[in-house]
DNA sequence: CTATTGTCACTGAACATGCGTTCAATTCAA
DNA sequence: TTGAATTGAACGCATGTTCAGTGACAATAG
């Protein structure tokens, strides 16, 4: 045998992504091998290497995919008019809509950082800085404005970005609580975390 | 050659204990070879089985000291009379503290939970849930109290962990921050994102 | 203080298996 | 009929683990 009936080129190389990105996520990088990839994608292990050239270089493009995603859909998301507290709520519901939708590839950009090489590894902290500094400048004009109290922008970034991916280690639809009231708390201890003043009428808590 | 000169069990132990938390936190469990572990621990591969079962065995030996220490440690450490605003600031220094000066567990315990077999995985989730619960009850008690403001225990529990065990996915010791620093300014933010009231005097800001 | 013994700690080779990757041959789609 | 998509075998190497063999040490006997 040789040519499979009904190959086509543009649907193995997209499956071949979809593939590695859910049995990375699930297994480890260093855990899958390329026969067991092929096996999913319905192909030998050979075949793969017509659309990577090479596991490493499949492992950067997914987390560089996912990254460059990350920081377009930032981009193009309406910023709100409006004062620091309005921007930083923007920024917390928009990181956790958008993880929660791809929880593979963040758990991906979270677990395999280490399985990069140092060429592709600075590359994607360099994206990952990016982002954290999209959340740090609004701290800072909320320190400035007075609208928000962080000791400190860099740290308080950091901190609020590991807070908010955490959602994904455990949140699992169909459980106690749904994604939006998920989302709603999270964006509570956020703006308090942040020393926002608590918004007017919203009281001492917050309910739905 | 055969036995070498020097040979101890008392000592290639705890060595080979020392080496493979090192490199498993550094590389990965799945990329650290028992070859690699020995080379380091000045042994050959076949030696390091008179001190472990297996390789799974080896890591979850590792993980689940980690936990039981970070539990003894808790229990041991000498829980403050006074209301749970108190009882929670306690709580977060001692996370930050313990989980600093043990980086390498901390990050294994984090990461390698999926390299673990199903029942090794259901003995350190049961581990780490207790500890999770420890944060709960305290969260629980500031609730009932009135000194505390969180929407859901459960949930704040885990997202407050996941921002303090964040701090040691960055903090290096001579960094632009001090260690007492860094510790002073997590807990003026969990002490917010619980919703406590600021300590009396502390004003709007804290300093050093 | 020396000789002898037994066990302890370790070596080094071997085993079967799996890995990432390459490539000539082959078959299907256009 | 041509070129694209894929096979399947092969490469060299690394993996976790086992085990017979052996040198080094501790305890004992003289």
């Amino acid at each position: 045998m040789a040519r499979k009936p009904g190959s086509r080129a543009d649907i193995t190389g997209p499956r071949l992504r979809e593939v590695a990105l859910r049995l990375f996520a699930r297994d480890g990088y260093a855990a899958v091998s390329m026969r067991q990839i092929a096996a999913e994608v319905g192909v030998q292990a050979g075949a793969l290497y017509l659309y990577t050239a090479d596991k490493q270089s499949l492992l950067f493009d997914l987390m560089k995919s996912h990254m460059d995603a990350v920081l377009a859909a930032w981009a193009e998301s309406a910023a709100p008019e409006g004062d620091a507290k309005l921007r930083l709520e923007h920024f917390a519901r928009f990181h956790i809509r958008f993880h929660a939708a791809r929880a593979d590839a963040v758990f991906i950009a979270y677990m395999e950082m280490r399985n990069l090489t140092p060429e592709n590894f600075a590359v994607l902290e360099d994206l990952r800085k990016r982002y954290e500094r999209e959340l740090e400048a609004i701290l800072q004009a909320g320190q400035a404005e007075g609208t928000l109290n962080v000791p400190d922008t860099k740290l308080a970034a950091m901190a609020l970005i590991a807070m908010l991916t955490g959602v994904n280690t455990w949140f699992r639809e169909g459980g106690r609580l749904s994604r939006d009231r998920v989302e709603d708390i999270y964006v509570d201890m956020v703006l308090k975390a942040a020393g926002a003043q608590a918004p007017a009428g919203s009281g001492e808590n917050i309910s739905r």
